[in-house]
DNA sequence: AGCACGCCGACT
DNA sequence: GTCGGCGTGCTC
């Protein structure tokens, strides 16, 4: 009997293994299994069962042991995995992986073992890391966990072990699994009675949840519109006929208040599911979910993969965030999932924003997805008046010019004034974006990336924004030995500065990475702003997620369309949700609110669109841009970046990706490039990138797994990077 | 990915 | 002769 295994490495294909007798009764499909691999043992899953075995020339291994301390993958999440597998181009094995909590160390592990043959005095004079391994055995009571050796020492102990002088073997480790004893649960709490607006909405809603079937929905409404009771309703309704439901949000870390609120509404019922979890708590989360103990998920990206049955209702919370695309293989798209599950398991899904990604309100206007249109603010409160500031004229004006305009200043005198508080939003962290020497023109680039380094004064040191690499402010230029340097750009450190030496009498705190970084740092700062002992906050786009605001009724936009310069096809995309979120946080409550954007170019489309606050105008001038730039989402994009140290192996490598591209092409699909991606090098890696589009997307994909495959051993896979609807091509 | 294997240079 | 460093190619 042969069992076709899943195992996580980057291999795309199946593994055949026997079954030996003893293990047949308890293997099905998705158990888990340790499986001998490449001279190790790897945690795999069952997938499928092959009749025969593979052609000859290979020797099949049994598998090992039956990990009975995890449940089976239910059918519908194998289903699901190898969709992400298939679609995203990775293995089943890498899909399963990051479906399922991190592997818990010391389940089982592998102990060497010291053998009574062993004799240290036998072995050569010079063999003296066997010797030391050997001695060091003794020492340890004649064992040690292979995973406490060092890689060379594994080494070493594998020849011992080879000569026979000690063993390796499995140890199963005792699984302390705590028995969970089900508690009655007490009734839902009642919600407060929607407003006109989100009773309208539900009507529709709760339609479609009783159907039982798949039904995508877009709830479009503003900030502070009221769509959190929409989802919590859905979510009763979902519950009440004995479906479970996925709450997905973007960062669990935003969204305290939301998880009060849902415990409240639904107690008992809730499991919080994210990666922040440690693996133990990780662990028993999923199990509670796998078991069917809980029945609403409330979770990030990752719990797309909630283990729950029957599934009703996937509601996905600002679902344009970028933080739903994982960065590393799987290269997945949490909210595009959401509709794949939906659709197999024949659940609602409800997407919702106040910018919907143009993805998804393409597919609502095109009829695909119902359009939920949730009016309104709150008790009507009226949207921000939007004042665009010319930085142009500041400097025609003569005089000291900083970050900080003069018309911004005057409507921070008078918000302080009132008593009021205000939210300034400099996307870029740091004191000075870069260091220019005013003899040469260079500036201070990282040694290992095509990048300018920051200044950051708080620490004094240069800072790397894309690697590790940081040190103190050189004296002269690096490259001509000429100094001093001169700052160029303002971050969020100078901005703060700015606005200390303008209001000496205002309470002034940042909020971006470097000031959030310490473990509550980020709470502890939105806590002091609330109970309203700090004034102003300047920080990173971090201030305008989560978080209501009821006394903050101005808001600070510096430099609001250096965005829209990136070298990237979604750069008014992303310029325009940012401007849109940020915005509305000003006037939540009964006090109206006030938004002074400043700009170099003040007439350009986007900032006008995002000071109206006119999505769909925005929507239909930014679809065309990508129709006859044949972008996303009028194409399919993929995305294939060729890194490497060695430029021209690169260089030679992207072109040979390419070829194999047109080749598999036949003319159906656009393939652009190579060319070298925007930022060049980053980490020492030399980076050239390739586009493929095509308006079919499975075609597409299918185009470049046989590309990639086809150039088999000509380009090393570890240096190419396949990024299917990739969020950005920087 | 991560492991073995094989070839090379350093060291004894 | 060993040993270990690194490049290559395979993993049931």
């Amino acid at each position: 009997m042969y069992a076709a295994v899943a195992v996580p490495v980057p291999v795309r294909r199946l593994f055949t293994y026997l079954v030996p007798t003893g293990l047949a009764a308890g293997l099905a499909a998705g158990v888990r299994v340790r499986v001998p691999f490449a001279g190790r043992t790897l945690e795999g899953t069952v997938v499928e069962w092959p009749s025969e075995a593979p052609e000859e020339g290979v020797e099949i291994k049994s598998v090992a042991a039956l990990v009975r301390s995890i449940p089976p993958l239910s059918a519908s999440m194998l289903e699901l995995t190898r969709f992400v597998a298939d679609y995203y181009l990775c293995s089943w094995g890498e899909a399963i992986a990051a479906a399922m909590p991190a592997p818990l160390p010391g389940r089982t592990r592998t102990m060497v073992r010291r053998l009574a043959a062993a004799d240290p005095a036998q072995l050569s004079p010079r063999a003296t890391a066997r010797r030391g391994l050997l001695e060091r055995l003794g020492r340890a009571g004649g064992a040690l966990p292979l995973e406490e050796l060092a890689p060379s020492s594994r080494k070493i102990a594998r020849a011992l072990a080879a000569l026979g002088w000690v063993e390796l073997v499995e140890e199963e480790l005792a699984a302390a699994g705590p028995a969970v004893e089900p508690a009655p649960l007490p009734p839902p709490a009642p919600g407060p009675t929607p407003t006109p607006a989100q009773a309208q909405v539900l009507e529709q809603l709760l339609p479609a949840l009783a159907a039982g079937e798949y039904a995508p929905h877009l709830l479009f409404g503003a900030t502070g519109s009221g769509k959190t009771e929409v989802y919590l309703r859905a979510a009763a309704e979902t519950l009440e006929r004995g479906r479970s439901v996925l709450y997905l949000v973007p960062e669990i870390g935003l969204t305290p208040l939301l998880i009060a609120k849902i415990s409240a509404r639904f107690p008992g019922r809730t499991e919080l599911l994210h990666s922040g979890l440690p693996r133990r708590r990780r662990w028993e989360a999923w199990s509670r979910v796998r078991n069917g103990e809980r029945r609403l998920v409330l979770g990030t990206r990752s719990a797309i993969f909630a283990p729950l049955d029957d599934l009703g209702l996937i509601v996905v919370d600002e679902e344009q965030d970028g933080s739903y695309k994982q960065a590393e293989t799987p290269r997945y798209n949490g909210r595009d999932l959401a509709v794949v599950r939906a659709r197999s398991e024949g659940a609602v899904v409800l997407f919702g924003s106040a910018t919907p990604s143009m993805e998804t309100f393409r597919h609502a206007s095109l009829g695909r997805y119902t359009l939920l249109r949730l009016g309104g603010r709150i008790e009507q409160r009226p949207l921000p008046d939007v004042e665009i500031v010319d930085m142009r004229d500041e400097y025609r004006a003569g005089g000291e010019v900083t970050a900080v305009s003069r018309r911004l200043r005057e409507r921070l005198d008078e918000c302080l004034g009132r008593g009021e508080q205000a939210l300034i939003l400099r996307n870029r962290r740091g004191w000075a974006s870069a260091l220019l020497c005013p003899e040469c023109g260079e500036r201070v680039l990282c040694e290992l990336c095509s990048v300018a380094m920051t200044w950051h004064r708080a620490d004094e040191r240069l800072r790397c924004h894309y690697c590790a690499a940081e040190h103190p402010r050189p004296e002269c230029c690096p490259a001509c030995g000429e100094g001093p340097l001169r700052e160029l750009g303002e971050g969020t450190e100078r901005v703060e500065d700015t606005l200390r030496r303008d209001f000496p009498d205002a309470t002034i705190e940042r909020m971006d990475r470097d000031s959030t970084r310490r473990k509550g740092a980020h709470a502890r700062l939105l806590r002091r702003f609330a109970g309203g002992e700090i004034d102003v906050i300047v920080g990173t786009q971090m201030i305008a997620k989560g978080h209501d605001f009821p006394r903050v009724t101005l808001v600070g936009v510096i430099s609001a369309d250096q965005s829209l310069g990136l070298p990237d096809f979604r750069a008014a995309e992303r310029t325009f949700q940012l401007l849109t979120q940020v915005a509305g946080r000003a006037g939540r409550g009964e006090l109206p609110g006030r938004v002074v954007v400043q700009a170099f170019d003040p007439e350009h489309a986007v900032l006008e669109l995002a000071a109206r606050q006119d999505y769909e105008a925005f929507f239909d001038r930014e679809i065309r841009y990508r129709a006859a730039l044949r972008y996303p989402p009028i194409a399919a994009l993929v995305r294939i970046v060729v890194h490497d140290p060695d430029e021209g192996r690169v260089a030679e490598w992207a072109e040979l990706v390419a070829a194999a591209l047109r080749e598999e092409a036949q003319g159906k699909l656009i393939v652009s490039g190579p060319g070298p991606a925007p930022v060049e090098r980053i980490r020492g890696r030399y980076r050239r990138h390739v586009l493929v589009r095509s308006a079919g997307r499975r075609r597409l994909v299918e185009a470049v797994d046989a590309a990639v495959a086809g150039l088999g051993r000509r380009v090393p896979r570890s240096a190419l990077q396949v990024d299917v609807d990739p969020l950005s091509v920087l």
